[in-house]
DNA sequence: CTTTGACCTTCCCGTTACTGGAAGGTTTAT
DNA sequence: ATAAACCTTCCAGTAACGGGAAGGTCAAAG
């Protein structure tokens, strides 16, 4: 299968899979027009991939977790740790997100947002 | 006043200040020597520029929230504006990480995470 | 007076995970 | 025969810096 039409199977652009090809994630075969011939295998690959990546996963940590889901024996242990971690450092993300939020939503309201030129978030900036 | 020293009093590694000058923010004066030299401006400059980024602002909102701040007769509404869009932006960042999340913890907590190889979590990067 | 160490300067490369675009070859449809 | 729609490689750019090299400057200590 050409490239385009692995992309829309998957769910991802042939920019992003031609990337994952040169840093070395997926080798699909190649036909002898030189065009490249992705076959089931390589589609489930990259699905799994286009699966980790929407749930924030590095790339880095894909290919641990490619690793491991090609290890049939691998502890399900140390699948759960990447996991863990990812899922800490979201939380991490989310908290530093939602300060930022509440410190925002407080200047936001507190500006009369008219045409007068006092405004209290420029005030904040300025002033800290 | 030098690089290191502003950097210490408005909370920025000198690198950083050498990139507002770069990028045109910031253009302090120079010394005979040719080291940047830092005025009580430039100083207040930097620390509205270092809260901004703080609250996540980008560059490019820094750069409209400068401009609006030395204008003295601009509308808060303006102000406001950019405050807005980038809480905004905040929000759904949010929104996309605690669904993030919510599905992690859900496979984090289905895993055994043991010695055994049969894990959930693959199971579900596996079949989506 | 020299030396050492802490500054300072510019310049260039690396980071993340792609995306856009150019130049050119191949295949398919008209 | 030609035009559209693929495909290829390679180069450059993104955001916002950080690391590190090569070299100039300055203040204090010996």
């Amino acid at each position: 299968m050409n490239i385009k039409d692995a992309g829309l199977r998957v769910g991802l652009p042939p920019k992003t899979i031609r990337y994952y090809e040169d840093i070395g994630i997926v080798t699909p075969d190649r036909a002898d027009n030189g065009y490249r011939d992705f076959s089931d295998a390589h589609l489930h690959k990259l699905a799994f991939l286009a699966r980790a990546r929407s749930l924030g996963f590095s790339i880095d940590d894909c290919r641990d977790l490619l690793a491991l889901w090609e290890d049939q024996d691998r502890a399900s242990g140390d699948v759960r740790a990447i996991a863990k971690e990812h899922l800490a450092a979201i939380e991490t993300k989310i908290a530093g997100l939602q300060d930022m939020r509440a410190t925002l939503a407080d200047l936001v309201q507190s500006c009369a947002g008219d045409a007068r030129p006092d405004c209290p978030i420029i005030d904040k900036l300025q002033r800290g």
